[in-house]
DNA sequence: TTCTGCCGTGTAATCGTTTCCACGAGGGAG
DNA sequence: CTCCCTCGTGGAAACGATTACACGGCAGAA
C-alpha cells in the first residue's frame, strides 16, 4: 500500500509537506495542498494510523470491557460509548469478559499492550493483581457500573437504593409480605449493593428478612431459574421472586411458568433492570429501569477528562420503579 | 512507559536478546532468557503492540462493522465472532453502522487506517464506491450476514427461503389465507430474500399475493408498528402479520396489544429471527431461528483463511422454523 | 593444531509517520 | 541598501519494536 513517501514523489514535495497537507497546518500553501491532494487521490492513498501512533503516542482509541455484550444492558451501554466516543473522534475495542476474571485480564493485557487512550472496564468479581497494578500505574482508567473496592478509580454507576426501597414499599402497598431476592454475585458492586438495598429496605418497611428468601445468582439467566425453583419448593414459598437482573429475571419466569404457575396470583414478579420486551410478558413485568445510555455517554465524558489530566469525580445516577401488572394490579400501569 | 531498552540494559543484554525472549525464539540461553523475564518483570515492561505491528505489518485485529449492536440478533453474532477470533489469538473492533450506509463508511475507513487484519461487514444497504474500492484492492474482506451485489467479496450468510416456505405451510395448514409481510429494506440482501422467498411461498402454496399485505420496513422496531397499523387499518385486513426481523415484531406486536387485540384470533404473528424472550410472549411467538452462533464463528474463520491467502468460497447455512402458539394452536408447541 | 560449523549475541537498518530545526526567498522598515 | 521577520519548505531525527547480518567463542573433526 502506498505510503507518504510515494504521495511526495508523485506530488513533487517532500514527506514533511504532505505530513502538513494531511494534518492540515495553516503552514503550507495553497499550490501545494492542490498538488498533495491530487496525489492522495490518485494513489489512493490512506494514512497508516499504526505508524501516527507510534510517533504521536496516541491511538484515539478507547478500550471498553462489559461482563456480556449479549445482555441487552450492556449491549445499551456499549452503544452509547460507543456512540459518544465516535462523537468525540474516538473508536471503540468492545471486550467480552464473559463475567470471567481470567478473560477481563485477557483483555485488559492487550488494550494495554494496543495502547488504548483510555479504558472503560465493568470490573467481574475480584480486584485482580493486574486491575491493581493499573490503577496504581494512574493511567486513565474509569470503572463503569461497577466499582472495586480499596482502588483509587473513578466510577460511573448507578444507584438503584431508592428504587429499591420504593418497591419494597410498593409491593408492601399490595399486601405481599413475603419477598425473596435473588441477588447478584457478592463480590460484585453491584450485587453487594442492590443485596443490602433490598435488606434495608425490608427493615424499613417493617418486613421479616429470610434468610431462605435470599440467595445469590450469578447474572446469568440459568442461575434465576434455579434459584426461583428453590424458592417455589419451599415449605412456605415467597409471594414475590424479586431478581437482581434482568437475565436472572429470565430464567426466574422461565422456571414459573415450566411449574405453570400464574402471575402475580400463584407468584409475583419483579425485576431490577428493565428491557424493552418486558411490557409483553402476560402480565407486562415490574422492573427497575437503569438509564444505561446516559451511563455510557457520561463514562466516556469522565474517560476523556481524566485523559486529559484534569480530575474527575465519581458519577452517581438514579434508577426509577417502573410499575406494571406482574405484583398485581395498581390502577393504571406504566409503560 | 519502560521500552525495550531499559529492559534490555537492567538485564545487561541487547534489545535484540529480549526481543528473542519476548517472542520465545529458541535462540536464546537459559541464562539470558531468566535475566531478561526477571527484568521484564521489575519494569512491568508492557511490550507496545503498536510499534511491533508498525514493523511487522500485522496488528493481529479484525474489524466487525454490524447493522445494530442493540439487535439482539448482531450482538449474539458479535459475541461469536469475538470468542472466535480471540480463540485464533485476534482482538476484534465492532463498528456500529445504526444501518447508515455513511457511518459504515466511517468505520471501514477508520479500521482499514488501522490497518486490521481483516474485516467482517454486515453492509448496509449501498455498494458505496469506498466499498467498491475495497472489493477491488482485494484486502482481505469477508460480508456477514447480507451481501451485495456485483463485488468479488465472500459472504458467510443464513439462507431463510426454505424455512419460509415451510412457515407458509404451516399457517395455510392453520387455516390462514390472508397472510401479511413486514419486509426488510429493499437494498439490504436480506431483506430482498425474504422478500422473494415470501412470495415464491405464497404462489407455491397457492395464495394470493395482495399488494396491500407487503410493505418494507427498515428492521427497526418504530416501522414493525407503523406498518402493522397499516396492515390492520386496511378494509380486510390480515390475518397473519410476519415481521422480517426480531425489531419489526417487537414493534408488530407493540401496535397489536396498543389496540387490544387478541392473539392469534383477532391477528396472527410470526417473526423472521428468533429472540430468547418470544417464548415468554402470551402466546409464545413463531419464528423462524437463525444459526447467529455459527454464524460468527464460520465468518471468523473465512476470513483468517482469506487473509492467508487460500481461496474461500461462500457459506450458506440454513434457518429453521419454530411453531409456537402464536399462529394458532397446532398441537404440541416447541421452545 | 587448525579448520569448520553452530550457537548465542549484538549492531544497525527498517517500518510510516510527525515534528524540530534550518534555510532561502521575499517584503517591509529603517 | 541592509536588516529582519515571515512564510513555505525540506532534511533528518525520533517513536519502539523486529530481524538480517556479522561476529566471537567453543566444540568436534581432521
Amino acid at each position: 500500500m502506498a505510503g507518504i513517501k510515494e504521495v511526495a514523489a508523485r506530488a513533487g514535495v517532500s514527506v514533511a509537506t504532505v505530513s502538513r497537507v494531511l494534518n492540515d497546518s495553516p503552514q503550507v500553501s495553497e499550490q501545494a495542498r492542490a498538488k498533495v491532494s491530487a496525489a492522495v487521490e490518485a494513489l489512493r492513498y490512506r494514512p497508516n494510523a499504526v505508524a501516527r501512533s507510534l510517533r504521536t503516542e496516541a491511538t484515539h482509541t478507547l478500550g471498553l470491557i462489559v461482563g456480556d455484550i449479549v445482555n441487552p444492558f450492556f449491549a445499551v451501554l456499549a452503544r452509547a460509548v460507543e456512540d459518544e466516543a465516535r462523537r468525540a473522534g474516538y473508536t471503540v475495542v468492545i471486550g467480552n469478559a464473559d463475567e470471567r476474571p481470567e478473560r477481563q485480564d485477557h483483555y485488559v493485557r492487550t488494550l494495554l499492550e494496543q495502547r488504548v487512550d483510555g479504558l472503560l472496564i465493568c470490573p467481574t468479581a475480584e480486584v485482580t493483581p493486574l486491575i491493581r497494578d493499573c490503577a496504581a500505574a494512574g493511567g486513565p482508567l474509569v470503572f463503569l457500573d461497577r466499582t472495586l473496592p480499596g482502588l483509587d478509580v473513578p466510577s460511573v454507576r448507578v444507584d438503584g437504593t431508592a428504587a429499591i426501597g420504593e418497591l419494597i414499599r410498593h409491593l408492601h402497598g399490595l399486601g405481599h409480605r413475603r419477598i425473596a431476592f435473588i441477588s447478584g454475585p457478592e463480590p460484585l458492586s453491584t450485587g453487594r449493593e442492590r443485596t443490602r438495598a433490598y435488606a434495608d429496605a425490608m427493615r424499613a418497611t417493617g418486613l421479616r428478612i429470610r434468610e431462605e428468601y435470599l440467595e445469590a445468582g450469578d447474572f446469568q439467566a440459568e442461575s434465576g431459574r434455579a434459584i426461583a425453583g428453590r424458592f417455589l419448593d419451599l415449605p412456605e414459598p415467597p409471594e414475590v421472586i424479586f431478581a437482581g437482573d434482568n437475565l436472572m429475571t429470565l430464567g426466574a419466569l422461565d422456571e414459573i411458568r415450566a411449574r405453570g404457575l400464574r402471575i402475580p396470583d400463584d407468584v409475583a414478579l419483579a425485576s431490577f433492570d428493565d428491557v424493552g420486551w418486558f411490557v409483553h410478558v402476560d402480565p407486562p413485568i415490574t422492573a427497575i429501569a437503569q438509564p444505561a445510555e446516559e451511563l455510557g455517554r457520561r463514562a466516556v465524558r469522565a474517560l476523556l477528562e481524566r485523559a486529559e489530566g484534569r480530575p474527575v469525580e465519581p458519577v452517581v445516577l438514579p434508577a426509577r420503579l417502573v410499575k406494571r401488572r406482574s405484583c398485581g394490579e395498581t390502577g393504571r400501569t406504566q409503560r
